[in-house]
DNA sequence: ATTTATATTCTACATTTGTAGAACAAAGTC
DNA sequence: GACTTTGTTCTACAAATGTAGAATATAAAT
């Protein structure tokens, strides 16, 4: 169950707010804002994919991703990975450190990270 | 533009032909396969979008893609660098360099790689 | 108590996507 | 020349997506 680009949009708003209400997704928003029916009808859909929950807090609703920014990206380029790179996420690192231009501090970082994995070992 | 799922799918079967007529692209795609017409209509909705071209041979057609599966995969994943990593391939590559499981000789090419690079200067 | 701000539900409608039948055309085969 | 294979176009329609008005509810403010 995958999001929409609007819903993915909107689930942005809301990863970054951590739990907002309808009004607090509004304000998130930037100009043209769609209208506050527009953003409810897409909330609901979000919870019907069960990427988002809500505490009723009165009357009214304090939304929550159920989801994590961090484990929908991680899906999301695992199904890249897969379609374009055979499923091989070393083919992958290696066409990223190829043709990405990262200045020499990112690069050193890297670098660090990579050693410390292969000292993981 | 982007091709919707369906339409990506098919793009999949057309990068690795390079060039093909529909019948050789229904014959590349698995059980259970879709109707021509079904493949015609995404064709169609392909040269559209300026993905697809194809040269005239007899009286019908021979397909290839327009774009190249590393440009447009390049195209793709900067969308979600931008939107998941605020825009830093750095913070990208810091993060899959951590999170993914590479075996020790995937590590070593990167590291070679990195290397590579960071002589360049 | 009346107004106002906020939220929710229902309904609606245009566009895009997924899928394919019907009809027609041409090229090769018997 | 009739038949088969292959391809194309037109039309169609259900589902998903993007967007929002109308109606309604309720809590807060005055």
């Amino acid at each position: 169950m995958p999001l929409s680009s609007a819903e993915e949009q909107l689930m942005h708003h809301l990863w970054k707010l951590k739990r907002a209400y309808l009004k607090e997704l509004i304000a998130a928003i930037p100009a043209p804002k769609p209208a506050k029916t527009t953003v409810a009808t897409l909330l609901k859909r979000m919870i019907d994919k069960g990427m988002v929950g809500y505490d009723l807090h009165g009357n009214s609703r304090q939304y929550y991703p159920k989801v994590s920014k961090q484990s929908y990206f991680a899906k999301k380029l695992k199904g890249m990975i897969d379609s374009y790179f055979d499923a091989s996420p070393g083919a992958f690192a290696s066409y990223f450190a190829e043709s990405t231009k990262l200045n020499k501090a990112q690069l050193q970082e890297l670098q660090d990270i990579i050693n410390r994995k292969l000292e993981e070992e």
